[in-house]
DNA sequence: GTAAAACTTGACATCCGTGTAAGGGTCAAG
DNA sequence: CTTGACCCTTACACGGATGTCAAGTTTTAC
């Protein structure tokens, strides 16, 4: 699977998924002529790594969190605390946008053109 | 209400209170030395406006739509719509950050030090 | 063997709300 | 008055993911 394979399922741009390489959340393999090759669980991992990145967390914090998903990662009190802390941002986050779809939900039936 | 007794009530710092301002997004009275003064209302209008940046409406999109809800607005097919689909946006944000809340709760139940 | 499509790295640009510093003016209390 | 706290405008910077352009290499298809 190429970098533009790869692209095209999952909507993440060729652009995108060099940056995640960058920012170590991605690894690839790479042909003689050194252009990237992937496998199939890369489809999934830039999808996790898009949700993650879409609820607010950093490319560093998620580097701090990802590898847990496939190695028996190191079990350390840092790290579950890390990740709570992230859940419980994420929580608020969706209090919050709660309670701003409230109010936009009584702008839409307040200015509805009947 | 000077600008530092609002920044306090709200958590909005004078910097973004102006910015705001810039954006048509906040009007305030000036004094006759150039300062400006605000109405008890602008309380919850910031709050509001704070609500709907973090909802990610950028500040275009907030001017288009916060003057329906203090004027009688007008009621347009073209902003019913836009109220719709920036509710739409909200609500699959809400979806797309319970999944990632699911991944992050799983995570840290995996990961607790026990 | 040649052309087109896809890929490589590197660098610079963009968005946009916010921080911050400079240099100066305003306002209320003593 | 004067002092100290607060406010004014202007301007520049940042973070961080992504877009985009350039110049060159690899792969694929014919």
């Amino acid at each position: 699977m190429r970098i533009g394979d790869l692209s095209a399922a999952t909507g993440a741009s060729p652009r995108s998924l060099r940056y995640y390489e960058d920012q170590g959340l991605l690894t690839s393999s790479r042909s003689s002529g050194g252009q990237r090759h992937y496998a199939e669980a890369a489809v999934e991992r830039v999808r996790l790594i898009q949700s993650l990145l879409s609820a607010g967390l950093n490319s560093a914090t998620i580097q701090d969190v990802l590898p847990c998903i496939n190695n028996e990662a190191i079990r350390t009190p840092w790290l579950a605390a890390r990740l709570t802390s992230e859940l419980q941002r994420v929580e608020s986050q969706i209090e919050d946008l709660h309670r701003t779809r409230t109010v936009l939900a009584g702008l839409v039936k307040q200015y509805r053109v009947e």
